[in-house]
DNA sequence: TTATCCTGGTCATCAGATGACCTGTTGACT
DNA sequence: AGTCAACAGGTCATCTGATGACCAGGATAA
């Protein structure tokens, strides 16, 4: 026998979808300022904590933007505002971390063809810029790591699809600090294999200043084969 | 002449860091109780209202459980736990679609290559039933649709990455609207498009069922192509 | 043993009060 | 006219006491 459910929402719950509806409705538009928490209490005849967490969790959805002392507004939305909400990375075990590393591969060799067609002029001076950081710091450990994640978010600018950019920025965070564990690691026992990431880096480099797309691709395939060996150890 | 901001944190999200800093450094463990908020108020020495708001971001945030008349609990956690925040589709222009749709190609083509490898009996048996089932539904929209949402979140879950999964469907969400609308375009001025739709997706199934990842990939690459050509016009 | 009731603990929600903050206005001073 | 302090009105931020809803587990009755 099948029972409908009768979960009864929670009451900030069902104001959060009737304002959210508004707002897909357009009958709220970016911009607009919403009643004030005392008029929506009144309006939807809740108390105002009811409201209150409501355009909380709106908030947190990135629909609006509460400011004090001024009141709260519908945002101005664009495809940055896709957000992935990553737990921290502390809390994956290595199959996770794995899972994460297949998608940044897939995200990755894509971005990369991508990019090696459409790349500006300036594209490429910031590709340099941080390829010679890298090789500056090689010992800063810190220093090193961040111009290795600029590098690549480089490259998914460069392929000029800003969704592409957000996603691989949020995919690669809990990665960024394997990576950075690794790469200190290598410094004291294998200081060769830091000296082959640069040299992948400025073969991914190479091409796609020659704009080879093809030959981009396997640069950066060889480069992240080489980077899960040395995260999966 | 620049400044240092000021910004002076909100109550609720320092009490809501310091949680979650709590379980990062594993001194909350999954399944853990934590205080009522009652006991946290007087912990913390804050107002009760601010325990809940920072109670209530960490849930959005999926790290822990409000349980009514229970208490509140450190949730266990994986890959699927990622989420991703998209707006309403509605709220999206043109190009943003366009680039949403460049990444449920790469993530599409990707998969598929996985799938086509990896996949079970178990999976082949859904793939037909997906795929039968929009045959059979072509004059019903929405379980057409919903058909083929079902055909490719199948062939994601046969690629064997829950994250992939989850990605997926969240891409493909916004899209599915367009596509549904698309469906019912064609299913009035141009069934055999129809058609075409139904046959790549019998070709996309047969590469898979011979474990077959190239032609797979090209397969879903000229549905896919197709697909936009539909949904650009 | 099993079904029912009771109780203590907890979250959900309300409403009044106070403080902090922002904007715009007014009026004095330069 | 331009600048600035002071003020007022509106709004969010937070605290607090009260009440209801909900759940788990123990006590009780059939």
């Amino acid at each position: 026998m099948q029972y409908k459910k009768i979960k009864q929402k929670k009451l900030y719950e069902q104001v959060a979808d009737a304002i959210e509806q508004q707002i897909i409705k357009k009958k709220l538009l970016p911009g607009d300022r919403l009643d004030s928490v005392e008029q929506l209490s009144k309006s939807y005849d809740v108390g105002r904590s009811a409201i209150r967490e409501a355009l909380m969790s709106l908030q947190a959805k990135g629909l609006i933007e509460i400011r004090h002392g001024e009141g709260t507004f519908v945002r101005h939305l664009s495809t940055d505002d896709i957000t992935i909400q990553m737990p921290p990375s502390s809390l994956f075990n290595k199959k996770d971390i794995k899972e994460i590393f297949e998608i940044r591969e897939l995200l990755e060799l894509g971005v990369i063809e991508k990019a090696a067609v459409r790349r500006s002029q300036d594209d490429l001076l910031c590709l340099q810029h941080a390829l010679h950081t890298m090789n500056e710091a090689l010992t800063d450990h810190q220093a090193s790591s961040e111009a290795d994640f600029l590098f690549h978010t480089t490259i998914a600018k460069a392929a000029d699809n800003q969704l592409l950019v957000t996603m691989l920025e949020h995919i690669s965070k809990p990665l960024a600090d394997q990576i950075q564990q690794t790469r200190v690691l290598l410094a004291a026992t294998n200081p060769p294999a830091l000296e082959q990431l640069h040299k992948e880096h400025a073969a991914i480099y190479e091409a796609i200043e020659k704009q080879d797309g093809k030959a981009a691709k396997e640069a950066m395939s060889r480069h992240l084969a080489t980077v899960e060996k040395m995260i999966f150890i």
